[in-house]
DNA sequence: TCCATATATTCGCTTATACGAATGTTATGA
DNA sequence: TCATAACATTCGTATAAGCGAATATATGGA
């Protein structure tokens, strides 16, 4: 596998390794993982998340909060939805571990499931 | 990044999250990410391996036996003495992932002074 | 058989996390 | 200002994980 970060530029140090586990704790979870693959194509408000996830609110909030402030996710307000997009991870290292995981989501049925609900909630709102 | 196994053969199917999500459990612990940093070259006996972490030996043992439960390292004895080492992931798609982790394990100042440990400690014995 | 070394497991405790249910907050519009 | 919709947070509880200390198991040799 060819990682981009070492034919470009040197890729900056991973100050610690706290850094990298709190990544892969935030990957942990099947309902994050869910959430990564359905923001893959860009940004969603929680009121489709949690529609094509098919969990509570605050489920898929709380989630949201987590994937935030593990720096994965970002949200934008407009009115009274909130959309939620990835973060463009800067540090070249931690954007080869997203983008595994974010392959290794595309390979799974979960997640083809999730698209579909969430196409559907999308036409019907 | 380019991702072999869609270049070569059709991919299995991730079957379910809950695989997934085990294998980046397994990955969000820093001693745990340590020990697959220096299994990357090779087997490694415990007596090693926690001299190079600079861990208590239940330490090490416990976090071994975590990782051997999620099917990342395996185990062989010789004499007293128990040899483990990363185990080759068949699923090509937790194979990219585990894969991304050794790169981003590869620029850790952590990982490096472990190695600088263990290779004292070979010599040593 | 008995001992020493290497490794594994258990115990007690603390901390982190996930969930359902309930409640709080923010923005819009009547 | 009040009601409502969309999100976020808190509370109580259950489960999992981590650690140090102690203990158990296994192997090889005297």
């Amino acid at each position: 596998m060819s990682i981009p970060c070492c034919s470009t530029t040197p890729a900056p140090k991973v100050r610690d390794l706290e850094s990298l586990t709190r990544v892969y704790a935030a990957l942990a979870d099947p309902t994050r993982l869910r959430i990564l693959a359905l923001l893959r194509e860009g940004e969603v408000c929680v009121c489709h998340l949690h529609a094509g996830l098919d969990v509570p609110q605050p489920t898929a909030s709380r989630h949201l909060a987590y994937l935030r402030k593990a720096g994965l996710v970002e949200a934008r307000r407009d009115g009274i939805w909130m959309h939620y997009r990835m973060t463009p991870v800067s540090n070249p290292v931690v954007a080869a571990v997203v983008t595994a995981a974010l392959h290794a989501l595309s390979h799974t049925d979960a997640s083809a499931k999730d698209e579909r609900r969430l196409h559907h909630a999308r036409k019907a709102s």
